[in-house]
DNA sequence: GTATTATTAGAGTATATACTCTAGGCAGTC
DNA sequence: GACTGCCTAGAGTATATACTCTAATAATAC
């Protein structure tokens, strides 16, 4: 693999186990054993490896979000886009928890993420529309689908951080994948009022799947699950 | 005043303007004209700061999220629950924003941050049942009435980050308490499928108050219309 | 082979940051 | 007035961090 490939991927490995602020080039360059001098070579500074990272998690949920048109959504559509966008955070984990301050040092990254994020909300807009035409959900007037659709970005984007700060106080980074898609639970939870007699019992049936286990057991947590 | 508590308001101030991880103990210092060892005389070091402000911040909330017992809830009582909440976001918005690297970095922080969002949760359960005792929403099962509470929160505290982050691109800072309660306005949308029909109109025009003014105008923005 | 270009090492640097240490001032009290 | 306890100044420090510079090595072209 090419240098400037394994200091992205060792880049994207460090910030997610540890938070891109505990994270130094001088430990990138470390981790990979090679020198600073030659990180520099490949990179100007320690926002253009954040730059590329979300490059590559831009295109990875832009490809995820792609909305058929010619045809009506299934729910297996529905699991597909939930099950996509929570692996897709799960993998870029440590991006929303400094974005504020990723956005601040870099304006570029600003621009970008923000365009990111009116994608994804026109995205989940599409699916509560092609939903309601697939008689999945009750039709809703516009100005209600949008803002429901924020509804579902901030449950979405606002998961991790939840689970993260909520966890048990002895277990700092604990964390796992499946906890994280109980947030598929969440999500659902926002649909329920809106679901159409036919369908009811199915999407309750698929958000059951997500439920959390037990109510907080308090110290049960998988442990040190991280990505690999 | 005392220095002790000019220390801490002036910590405060400079964290929401600049951010926890943009200031310094010897910005704070430098700030109110004092020496650093005079800083470092009063606290032990910057987590302790952070921690005072912390207890400030929880104090205020569990002063606002009392509910009454003794009394059924009302229209008001949601408005001024719901304009509190985001009055003390506001007031501690620094807060938030670095919060997993901060109870990263202090057990105590989060111990306790943990034990301050049960309570929230908690609080937040009972103003639903309270407002369904009142005839305000339909009565929901105790897991509903959990999991919607938790989309609530998630809402209320991902809120601000998502303005920050959605605002224009030019213009990193600039956050206005205004639109910083337009979050009243998706909080309220969680609930309209819930509404009676007796109390249906109330909310749906109470919620009217805190629609964004207009979609995204891109530029319009108050500006530096700082904390003060 | 040689010239050129791409890559790498590694020592080094300027700056920042959290925090320490010593000396002294100032208020009250006897 | 001197003792005491609280407060303050300000120089100073150890460490970290992002990043640079030079020289050398590997790869490629001709």
């Amino acid at each position: 693999m090419k240098t400037r490939d394994k200091i992205i991927l060792a880049s994207l490995e460090l910030f997610n186990e540890r938070g891109e602020r505990n994270v130094t080039t001088n430990h990138i360059a470390a981790h990979l054993a090679i020198s600073p001098g030659n990180l520099y070579y490949h990179f100007r500074n320690k926002s253009d490896i954040i730059y590329e990272i979300f490059l590559e998690y831009e295109k990875l949920v832009d490809f995820y979000l792609d909305i058929p048109r010619d045809r009506p959504l299934t729910l297996d559509d529905l699991t597909f886009y939930l099950e996509s966008v929570f692996d897709g955070l799960w993998s870029y984990r440590f991006f929303h928890r400094d974005l504020e301050y990723l956005l601040d040092s870099d304006p570029r990254l600003r621009k970008d993420y923000r365009e990111f994020t009116n994608r994804c909300l026109a995205a989940i807009s599409q699916i509560f529309e092609k939903m309601s035409e697939a008689g999945i959900i009750e039709p809703q007037p516009e100005d209600l689908r949008s803002a429901m659709s924020l509804n579902v970005w901030l449950v979405i984007t606002n998961w991790m951080a939840f689970l993260k700060t909520a966890h048990a106080a002895d277990e700092p980074a604990s964390l796992s994948l499946t906890e994280l898609k109980q947030g598929i639970y969440q999500v659902l939870t926002l649909e329920i009022p809106y679901l159409t007699a036919g369908y009811r019992e199915q999407v309750m049936a698929l958000r059951e799947k997500y439920r959390p286990s037990l109510p907080e057991p308090a110290g049960t947590s998988v442990g040190t699950n991280q990505s690999k």
